[in-house]
DNA sequence: TCTTCAAACTAACAGTTGTTAGTTTTAGTA
DNA sequence: TACTAAAACTAACAACTGTTAGTTTGAAGA
């Protein structure tokens, strides 16, 4: 566990910023003002304002992807993986919720890096998407239209740092179960 | 049926840009740009960057807050009633995609307006919860955490602006029913 | 006590921002 | 043809933006 420097200082209190007004919208000022320094001196430790927002959302987007590629080689079925799939979402995005806000909503203000981010979120939409073929093919998911399976369900773990910081209350593992039921078995008694 | 003014175009336009970079990051030479036309101009239409945003995003809340009113006098069941409410963000989301990305994304960016703007919002989501629970009552819904049930919802809703552009092959009733179909019975067959 | 160096500071820059004031163009109507 | 009004224009503003250069501070190690 790598001690906490002085830039990752920077990069949490940039990302609790980001979540509330977005990456525009936030200046060099505010996130020095917030840090009780002054603006020129952020520079001692980060290199751009970009710079802050590649650290937030590329270091997620790795996770996740790292995450994806342990339960793609899982030996679980169909639902065990959506399973897991649920409990990676709510894991990372309980450790960072602000961080969470950024790559759902700033990433199109990312430059050079903008592609790589891109890729690693295609490609893991394309993973997901192959575990619902997969289990419809198995007979363990409801044939029904997957490309609308994949968005609900993306859509509910995209939205989880909206809605976790205002149930603390429920620990995460009981998060991800009683999620986990709703999606997978709706609401239908 | 009013008839398309210069201010229409204009707030069309911002739309389109602010679902693009966001509220912050589209400046009013951007577009102005979009339109052919110089900055300045744009003021002998609207009095404000801020106007824009706020004929954008009150008259999509407003709509809401009336299908909301519609939904509530119906006479139907729980579960009747959680289909009409799908119908009506598949209907309001298709006739205004660009909108609903600022509703979703640009509120906090609202300035004299935004409390009445929270209040529709909190108002909705309270109906929207109670017919969650009315149907709990009455059996029509599964015994499960009500919160969740209404933030996976919710989420999926909120984010049907960035799937709809994609998937205009899949008329709109057709991808209310199949929406509701997966968000009432899940993926379980 | 002196040296060192990370981390703060002040001052300034060039470019961009929303907006205003005043003027010209354009197209329809009298 | 002349008049009118909507809608464009040019020019400018004061404030704010990210970033730089050069300087000072303060605490730890020699």
């Amino acid at each position: 566990m790598r001690a906490e420097t002085r830039k990752d200082e920077i990069v949490k209190t940039s990302a609790k910023l980001f979540k509330e007004k977005g990456y525009s919208a936030v200046t060099m000022r505010d996130i020095a003002k917030a840090m009780g320094i002054k603006a020129a001196s952020l520079y001692n430790h980060i290199s751009s304002k970009q710079d802050i927002l590649i650290a937030i959302i590329i270091a997620l987007a790795e996770e996740f992807t790292a995450g994806m590629g342990t339960i793609k080689k899982a030996k679980a079925n169909s639902l065990e993986k959506l399973e897991q799939i649920v409990a990676l979402h709510v894991d990372i995005t309980s450790r960072n919720t602000d961080g969470m806000a950024s790559l759902n909503n700033d990433w199109m203000h990312l430059e050079e890096q903008q592609q790589y981010y891109l890729k690693l979120r295609l490609d893991y939409e394309d993973d997901f998407r192959n575990v619902i073929q997969e289990g419809i093919k198995n007979k363990e998911i409801v044939e029904a239209n997957a490309e609308i399976m994949l968005f609900s369900m993306l859509s509910t773990l995209r939205s989880l740092y909206l809605w976790i910081p205002k149930k603390e209350d429920l620990e995460a593992e009981k998060l991800g179960t009683e999620l986990s039921k709703v999606l997978i078995n709706g609401i239908n008694p």
